[in-house]
RNA sequence: CGGGGAAUGGCGCAGAUGGCAGCGCGCACGGUUUGGGACCGUGAGGUCCCGGGUUCAAGUCCCGGUUCCCCGACCA
């Protein structure tokens, strides 16, 4: 089963580019999103309500985020480790707000090996309790704290409403849980990892994003508070791309997780959880992709070089293609990932091809280009021509070494451009009401969930986050009217 | 979970009033082509979403279900 592209209304679109296999992003954003997941070759729906298939070219792109997500875990000190799936039941429901969290969306199992299970089996849907058995018996002193592990798993909930990569019924992400002895330390450690997020986003991903914390109504089942990286798609609807959690002591009440102190006494520990899921990629197709397709980053970019021949006949292919070839191991040789396309298709077809695929640069090979010792490069973040040069064969390595980093500034900086020209500073609930209609607002409001429920109920939209960044003031909440010191940004998200 | 749309070859679609399942693209093979989605010829490919029912006969009509898309509710 595939994903499947509607037809393009727009005749007349279709009719001047007959080829045209994606919908116009501009005329419809989700249907867009969609197209571009099938033609790119990201993924399939599976045969499962709700559930993808990732495809190869999918899952590259996600491993070499999670590649370098995972070093950044490790260079701040952080291990690995690996946790069941199943859940007892009676785990998930020992922090009450944690059960009420979660058990509308829980996937429980009730038969094992032919037979009814005495307690039932959740499938997880976020491993806190788990982990909090294992931590109970893991931590006996203050010496052993602190405990930072982390997870690279996949995990389950039941979700009414589905979206290949943003919201699926099965996820793969990494959950992060530690324990610390104090709270300072706890705390430090949430705004560490939601730093590491943040961190990665930009300079792996080319994605921006504003750092805050959630409200009240907005955080985490069992969490004192939750802080989020929200971004902006480019439909300038909201995607929360990562969040850290401080649990306080909730978790480590609920399963004794426990240490001796210098001083002899018995305390609880204070823990943490951070995760960040494949829903970031999701975020890379609807920050950066265009009406050619996707324009992937050349760091988790599966191919950041795509070389194309071109030739008339058997003596031109011949030259042409040594060259090509010689061409592609020059650059292999430097560290990039190169493919040359040898497919017999036209260079017309295969540039559209891989810009389909976003490879952030191509290389044209013709000859032209073999009489004056030279190629044609092109890259992804700009237009067509605008993008395209022709460039001396000898030194083209390194030429383009030095071009991927620009690549990624001008992804970044073209998200950021748009991120931050469609953020508001409202006042009052009039200018909350009209910015988001087309943006965010950014504006004074009381952190309490009547005013949440207030802003759902009448917006359609939601409180993203209270940004850290804020400038001093006093304001009156754009809902209550009690006097504030703090600006949320409010918006339709995902 | 409520409202609306949809499901026919790999993809996009057509198949009034029930009567041999089709088109474009893609795919395979042969040939001509190749600097922005080439062309000609030949050919392969189908549980018409699933399960019941009506009928001499169901892609088409009726009932039930599944999945996908959109809007809402819900949701780290």
């Amino acid at each position: 089963m595939c994903i499947r592209a509607r037809t393009l209304p727009d005749r007349e679109h279709a009719i001047a580019t007959p080829m045209a296999k994606l919908t116009p992003r501009s005329q419809d954003f989700s249907e867009w999103y969609l197209d571009v997941i099938r033609e790119a070759d990201l993924a399939d729906y599976a045969p499962v309500r709700g559930c993808i298939v990732v495809k190869p070219y999918g899952w590259t792109i996600y491993e070499h985020m999670r590649d370098f997500l995972d070093r950044r875990f490790k260079e701040t000190g952080h291990v690995n480790a690996a946790f069941p799936m199943f859940i007892p039941l009676s785990f998930i429901q020992r922090e009450s707000e944690h059960v009420q969290g979660f058990a509308p969306e829980l996937a429980i199992v009730t038969h094992g090996g032919g037979e009814q299970l005495e307690e039932p089996l959740a499938i997880r849907p976020t491993s806190e309790t788990i982990i909090g058995y294992s931590y109970a018996q893991w931590i006996k002193s203050y010496r052993d704290l602190p405990v930072l592990i982390n997870c690279w798993n996949s995990v389950v909930r039941w979700e009414k409403r589905t979206k290949p990569f943003l919201r699926t019924t099965e996820f793969y992400w990494q959950e992060g849980h530690t324990a610390h002895a104090t709270h300072e330390e706890a705390i430090e450690e949430v705004l560490r990892m939601l730093n590491v997020y943040y961190d990665h986003m930009r300079e792996d991903c080319a994605l921006p994003g504003i750092r805050g914390r959630k409200s009240i109504y907005e955080r985490f089942a069992g969490a004192i508070n939750t802080y989020s990286v929200e971004s902006m798609m480019g439909d300038k609807r909201s995607l929360q791309s990562c969040t850290s959690h401080d649990l306080g002591q909730n978790f480590a009440r609920a399963f004794e997780i426990k240490y001796l102190d210098r001083d002899n006494t018995e305390k609880y520990c204070w823990t943490t959880s951070w995760g960040l899921s494949w829903r970031l990629l999701g975020a890379v197709i609807m920050v950066h992709g265009d009406d050619q397709g996707l324009r992937l980053p050349p760091k988790i970019a599966p191919i950041q070089v795509v070389i194309v021949p071109i030739f008339k006949n058997d003596a031109e292919k011949s030259a042409v293609m040594e060259a090509s070839s010689h061409i592609a191991r020059t650059l292999k040789a430097a560290g990039l990932r190169v493919k040359l396309d040898d497919r017999d298709e036209t260079p017309g077809f295969k540039f559209n091809d891989w810009e389909m695929r976003g490879v952030p640069v191509r290389v044209e090979i013709g000859p032209k280009d073999l009489a004056n010792g030279t190629v044609a490069l092109a890259r992804r973040d700009l237009p067509s021509k605008e993008g395209k040069s022709f460039v001396p064969q000898a030194g083209l390595a390194e030429r383009i070494q030095a071009l991927l980093p620009e690549i990624h500034q001008s992804l970044l900086s073209q998200a950021e451009a748009f991120l931050h020209g469609n953020i508001r500073a409202c006042y009052t609930w009039e200018e909350v009401k009209e910015a988001v209609q087309d943006g965010w607002a950014l504006a004074p409001l009381e952190d309490n969930p009547a005013n949440d429920e207030f802003i759902r109920g009448e917006l359609s939209a939601k409180t993203l986050n209270f940004p850290l960044d804020q400038t001093e003031g006093e304001w009156k909440c754009v809902v209550s009217g009690k006097p504030v010191r703090e600006r949320a940004l409010i918006g339709k998200s995902y």
